[in-house]
DNA sequence: GAACCCCGGTCGACAATGTCGAACACTGTT
DNA sequence: AACAGTGTTCGACATTGTCGACCGGGGTTC
């Protein structure tokens, strides 16, 4: 009887889809805004971020901190992300066949081109990078597994995108944040670089993450040909790109290679 | 029905806990079953596992599909851990105060050391790695942020169970694995073990883990004194012991130092 | 110091919610 | 061709989680 009312009344927010657990689809909610509000949250914030009752959201936060995905700071009451989570989420890095097939050849193309190696998939319309081998030189660079990038202004993003057509038009519909003045923030510039990385196999970014710094990707296809990651190197302009401001065919032909030779791996891979 | 006979048969692994959401805690116990057996479950040997009916587990499992946290090989229809587990760990590793205030420390001691460097937590009585500083020297070493090593074999391990009675019966009551011909393995020499570690203020590992290698660990306490990590150093026996098989002195005390340093950086934070 | 406000936490009644098991569609094997 | 697996769907039932009012305590303000 009021199942069709409710239903219909809905804020749209959480639709009627079929089997949603409506419990679990709240936590992971939360987990998230912990996860993107960085720092603590009190329960009143929670329940107002995702205008759910004080009591309900509570109940939720209590089970999630008894099965360790949070945690309370006993002094001030509030809410932060759990240990548990640390150790899921390398867990799946040791699952992942992206990552796992990717190693092997990630560290030789670091050290044939001397440059950062980055490899990264989309996750919710961002960048997830999922493998990071360090510049061969020595300076001191922070390990960015696990986070995420702009797609808009990376080269591993654009390419990503531009074999995703959903997640391409969801980041034009947003605002694309600019970090440089060379980041590309108009649909029009990012749609007609999207075909160019189609056309030519693979992309590049120069100075529209932050300055000084390029950088040069291609996709890695699995099983069946789709595109499920991509790999790309980063570093200072000046190393990447020739005298014309292009990238260096040798680097690019460097990063295609890898990408040719992760695809194969994963294309080979059945069981 | 069987609820009440299923309650007082229940493995005491799940207590009647007052207000557990249900299928909160089920939807764990999955994310956790898959992280343990690394690679891909059916919904099956998930159900079977938990002893969950089918339809119930699939729909969890559908569930964490949608929010990311379950992926599905759509070739074999078997499930892995989702990406967004990585992210939200990652997330964690920059809320963890424990590792924010350790990262200042934990270089220098790697440095003076010679050393690798390592910052754990206790998750479930086995020791969580929240932070990994390489050995400085040039040999390939894999970081384990994120991954649990044994409580009863390593140095930091041993030192968080001296300061954890819980977690220490719990590891006595269940056996430990042994790994060398050194590890200690009964109750009783562990217990032995740990009160020289309260004694003395910190503790160390010789081959019980790894044959050739040795561990020198502190514990670090945070605000009101309380143990909530432990930091420790760990490296081939002979640069760690000296002569007599013993922890040499000087590095002993340099744990000590950056443990008490993190400490105290520990304690005087507040909000 | 006492009113106030906000915090996190608790409790119990209600019904919406998730659970459950049987049935389905499909694949590969026997 | 029958079988034994798989993952998936569906609907009826009642268990389950939700909800809002109510505690208890720490600050702050008057």
């Amino acid at each position: 009887m009021s199942n069709t009312v409710a239903a219909a009344e809905m804020p749209l927010a959480f639709r009627p889809m079929p089997g949603q657990v409506q419990s679990i689809a709240r936590a992971a909610a939360i987990l998230r805004l912990l996860a993107s509000s960085s720092g603590r949250l009190g329960i009143g914030e929670i329940a107002r971020s995702l205008d759910l009752p004080k009591g309900t959201a509570h109940g939720i936060v209590r089970t999630l901190q008894d099965v360790g995905f949070v945690e309370q700071d006993k002094t001030s009451g509030k809410y932060q992300l759990g240990a548990a989570l640390l150790h899921l989420g390398t867990s799946y890095l040791d699952v992942n066949e992206l990552r796992s097939r990717s190693i092997n050849w990630a560290d030789p193309l670091a050290a044939r081109s001397g440059e950062a190696v980055r490899i990264g998939t989309l996750l919710d319309g961002k960048v997830l990078v999922v493998h990071h081998v360090f510049r061969p030189d020595d300076t001191l660079q922070t390990l960015d597994v696990g986070s995420l990038l702009p797609p808009h202004a990376t080269a591993i993003g654009k390419v990503l995108l531009a074999y995703d057509v959903g997640a391409a038009n969801t980041v034009m519909q947003g605002e694309p944040e600019p970090y440089t003045r060379r980041t590309v923030v108009t649909a029009r510039t990012l749609s007609q670089a999207l075909t160019k990385i189609r056309e030519n196999g693979w992309g590049a970014e120069i100075e529209e993450m932050t300055l000084g710094e390029a950088g040069i990707a291609a996709p890695i296809r699995g099983y069946g040909g789709l595109v499920v990651g991509a790999i790309g190197l980063s570093g200072p302009v000046d190393r990447v790109c020739d005298g014309q401001g292009q990238p260096r065919p040798t680097l690019v032909a460097y990063v295609r290679d890898a990408a040719r030779a992760v695809s194969r791996d994963l294309g080979a891979a059945r069981w």
